[in-house]
DNA sequence: GATATTGCTGAGGTTACCTCATCATGAGGG
DNA sequence: CCCTCATGATGAGGTAACCTCAGCAATATC
């Protein structure tokens, strides 16, 4: 029965501690991205659409691993704030594709910029070791 | 411009990483919480009160790190499936004591047991090292 | 050319949070 | 003793980020 004073200091499983670093990481990301009033899952989206270009909306779904429905979500947002157009894919008169607009490019370019930089504020108390350890072991695990 | 097909391939930034196996581990922790019709973060209040035995509801939220508000509702709802019941705090007047039910003490075994075979299955992907090493590099993290 | 499948989206729901306002109680000062 | 301020809990109302299910249009298949 050892008996910490410090809550976070008996957790049990390793579950635990992974989530409370996902809550802190989450806030502080959703801080990082304030400038942009763009929400993180807004702005993971942008980032797919500037690795891949224009994809349709199922295909990011795919990408972000989440149903199809959702991203339409996302894309109607990014829309609005006009991030992203959609335009007919000239292959298939059902679909949609996605782009960027310049203003999304622009965009999702400094937001790229400053994530790397809250990355780096986060995992930077790490050693460069220690950080290659977790990419690691995290990549076995994604699964 | 490497061109990767997979996606997952190219992400380049570890918080990336971070999120899809968050995004993994949650489903599964749902998954394995469906037996008691009990969602996560009432399944982690519960291990909050079978650690430290009766809580008030601010404390309660300390523990879990979320706001007091949230964590009337996440008693609410056990109270209302019987796993935690009120009673008033007798050093304080306006303070209410939460506090497991016979009932609540049981399940919270039970779920213990099954979140520990659930991590077991989880991070079991993982050889004794790198569990170590990643729940010390989380330590470090969580902050 | 009938049928099944695919791509997207409307409708509506859920979880897990949040802030702000309110109300009772408690604690300290004059 | 009373007044003010702080604290504990909660009502009201909001948000992000998902989900399923149903429906419609277009395409593929047989």
């Amino acid at each position: 029965m050892t008996e910490h004073t410090v809550d976070s200091a008996d957790d049990e499983s390793l579950a635990e501690t992974f989530w409370a670093v996902a809550s802190r990481l989450r806030r502080q990301t959703r801080d990082s991205l304030a400038p942009w009033d763009v929400t993180p899952s807004q702005s993971r989206a942008l980032g797919v659409l500037a690795r891949h270009g224009e994809v349709r909306p199922g295909t990011l779904a795919e990408h972000l691993r989440i149903a199809p429905r959702s991203a339409t979500e996302v894309v109607d947002d990014l829309q609005t704030r006009g991030l992203v157009e959609r335009r007919p894919d000239p292959a298939d008169r059902r679909a949609t594709l996605v782009a960027l607009t310049d203003e999304g490019e622009r965009v999702s370019t400094a937001i790229r910029a400053a994530r790397r930089a809250e990355a780096d504020r986060f995992f930077g108390h790490l050693n460069d070791t220690d950080r290659a350890e977790l990419a690691r072991i995290l990549r076995t695990l994604r699964g």
